[in-house]
DNA sequence: CGTCTCCTTGAAAGCGTTCAATTACAGTGG
DNA sequence: CCACTGTAATTGAACGCTTTCAAGGAGACG
């Protein structure tokens, strides 16, 4: 009885813990069988996707607290360091242990992250999705007006669908225009906050009131018991 | 108590109605409490965003058989009949008591396509997105080589994320190259499926496979009990 | 101090949009 | 049945933004 309980004991460490890895090694890859969701302690994480065309995106940054990898069956997008980082790794069989968001909800709230991306890819320029994007990153890294940013100029452009150069071109822009101050390649100090978020718009801009259009609500034509 | 259950089912009849709509009329509009999904019994309809920078977003078209209006609160996108429609309305209330293997799944396709759409908007041309939609509106549409387009111009493109000017000239294009011949505005015969799909490439385009990078599995640091 | 990787910058080309005008079509009434 | 009318679609030309091509430069690390 003891050892089952000792082994038992075992299985559950065995099921949560701390691991490391390097900076730009995978934490796991696209299509693999999803057997462990993630926590970051440490250090910074990307998700990503390969088309079939050779072309990456870059679905999302992860920082320190942040959850990634709650994938049902498979992963359908790599995860990668992007530094050194200490994830806390737990067994996908634990799920039901700990409180973890419901399933229609996860999905809805996918759907609509994806639905944002299409908005940001579809009507804003490279100054509004750079601009957007060290908003949301210095926000995110917490030190108000000084901004790290450890990814490459690549990673960024996977994520905001740009080239390097279009990304390296509008940062240098923000700099010249005094936007923003530039401190070696990875760290930015932002000068002007309110400028910044008069070019990046209305990230969220989606409307919450209605266009009406007079329209009826709809004639009944049948019941159906 | 006969009473009770004679009012139960008046209730439940309500609940699952037909109700019609005219053409371009409004089914719901977005930020509307969502109190109903339906199901296209005849005709065609369309879900739209409407941006804050007056833009607009088709994120689908539903033909006889598909479910839209599946959300849980509030709807985050309107809906309009594209042709005059006939839908089946049931009551969010229904939900668990209706048998509706349907309902999580429209979740899970509009995620779907969601994605295809951040795909397709991401790395593809014009010539790309119409012909990809003129394969997949003939496939739903079932006629095989005759395809009906009772959507304007202006839809397609803010389906595809263009402008009517670009959706035209490359329909034009495609005329013109013999890949399709135009009978009116809206009916489309295809004469030349694998050229369109050239010109599509891979709709699906996320790898199953790996894009292995060698990486260790990521060393343990401290067991977590 | 060399080398490697990543970043920056310039010039030209590509592609879709915008502006502007014309044409086709459906609906309506004579 | 045909002209009239308004909406939708087509087409041309110029513009603008991002990419592509090409070259050089800045750090990091040994």
């Amino acid at each position: 009885m003891i050892s089952v309980v000792a082994r038992d004991d075992e299985v559950r460490r065995a099921a949560r813990a701390l691991v490391q890895f390097g900076k730009g090694q995978a934490v796991y890859h696209q299509g693999d069988a999803a057997h462990h969701w993630f926590e970051v302690v440490s250090g910074i994480v990307r998700t990503c996707r390969f088309m079939a065309d050779g072309h990456r995106q870059l679905t999302g940054f992860f920082y320190a607290g942040d959850v990634f990898g709650v994938d049902s069956t498979s992963y359908p997008e790599s995860a990668e360091a992007v530094t050194d980082a200490v994830l806390r790794r737990v067994s996908s069989a634990w799920l039901s242990e700990i409180p973890m968001p419901d399933a229609p909800r996860a999905l809805e709230k996918a759907l609509e992250s994806a639905r944002r991306s299409i908005f940001l890819f579809g009507h804003r320029t490279a100054a509004n999705r750079v601009a957007a994007f060290l908003i949301t990153t210095a926000e995110r890294s917490g030190i108000q007006a000084g901004v790290k940013l450890p990814m490459t100029r690549g990673d960024i452009a996977d994520h905001l669908n740009l080239t390097l150069h279009t990304v390296s071109r509008t940062i240098s822009d923000f700099a010249r225009k005094g936007l923003i101050a530039l401190f070696g390649r990875q760290n930015v100090r932002i000068l002007d906050l309110e400028g910044l978020r008069a070019i990046a718009g209305d990230a969220e801009c989606e409307l919450g009131g209605h266009y009406v259009m007079e329209s009826e609500p709809g004639a009944d034509i049948a019941g159906q018991p």
